[in-house]
DNA sequence: TATTGTTATACTCTATAACTATA
DNA sequence: TATAGTTATAGAGTATAACAATA
């Protein structure tokens, strides 16, 4: 008797299963940071300028996986709440160089906390143990596909 | 001495990683099935149709865990590719159900290889334990939070 | 009055492509 | 001519809220 014209379940996708726990976390991270008035682009965005000062939005697009153009208008937004200057680049009329200015390094830590929190609403339920192992095996994903948006160490 | 103000570092984040991989995956899936004329969010509105036949649209942002306006505009873009059929309820005027259309039931079995075929691509690099350790974690995580949107089984 | 579904509207996120001003 | 950045445009994805028809 012939099979039936059995499509593999949607389930046994491994992707379908990622996208939706990472849209749940980042749904409930989006809604926690709400308040502050960012969303989470933006707040990946701040955050890279947190860690490695001033950069032009063409370096900050190859390290997020953006195009220059999102990276603009994500600048314009920041700018527009006065969390984000652009500055000229003394050494390249062209160039510009995003800072962030003391209002968006004070935010920073602020939106990491909730960030930690939202990582422990979610992944408190895993042991230590498989918190790290869910770690280590997406952080060889990530790095086996695309580029890495930022330095793993 | 002070502590410097640290923000516990965005790559910490397990959110993080899960959305970065997450983006990786639905992205390259993505652009496979465009060459079908679907997107992402259609397949699984389409793949959902196949698996339960005629459902109403209350009852599908109740399972996909969107909005009854988000299901219109997809099932709007999905009959206007001929995939999609609306049918009124005989028993109640005001409901409709959704049915694939013989295109559309021709077509989800082909993406869904297509979705094998990309899940292999990503997560072929892992050891069948690996897969497995993953899979049950995101069950388990999708399981903890919010609304399960599939049947697990 | 409650429910089903659609419509209207709006906003984020992101892309591509054209354009401007330098280099 | 190539590069840095912005602007223009577009479309997916989703939400909220108002509305029409029916129950």
């Amino acid at each position: 008797m012939p099979k039936p014209p059995s499509a593999s379940s949607l389930t046994d996708h491994l992707g379908f299963w990622l996208r939706m726990v990472s849209n749940q976390v980042s749904q409930a991270f989006a809604a926690k940071i709400e308040a502050r008035g960012v969303t989470v682009a933006e707040w990946v965005l701040l955050r890279a300028l947190y860690a490695a000062p001033p950069q032009s939005p063409s370096k900050l697009a190859g390290t997020m996986g953006l195009t220059k153009g999102a990276v603009t208008k994500l600048a314009d937004r920041l700018i527009a709440k006065s969390l984000l200057q652009r500055r000229p680049d003394p050494d390249d009329a062209r160039a510009q160089t995003l800072v962030l200015t003391p209002a968006g390094e004070r935010l920073v830590p602020a939106l990491a906390a909730i960030a930690d929190e939202n990582d422990r609403a979610f992944f408190g339920a895993l042991t230590a143990a498989e918190r790290k192992a869910l770690e280590k095996t997406l952080r060889r994903l990530a790095g086996h596909h695309g580029k890495t948006p930022f330095p793993t160490s």
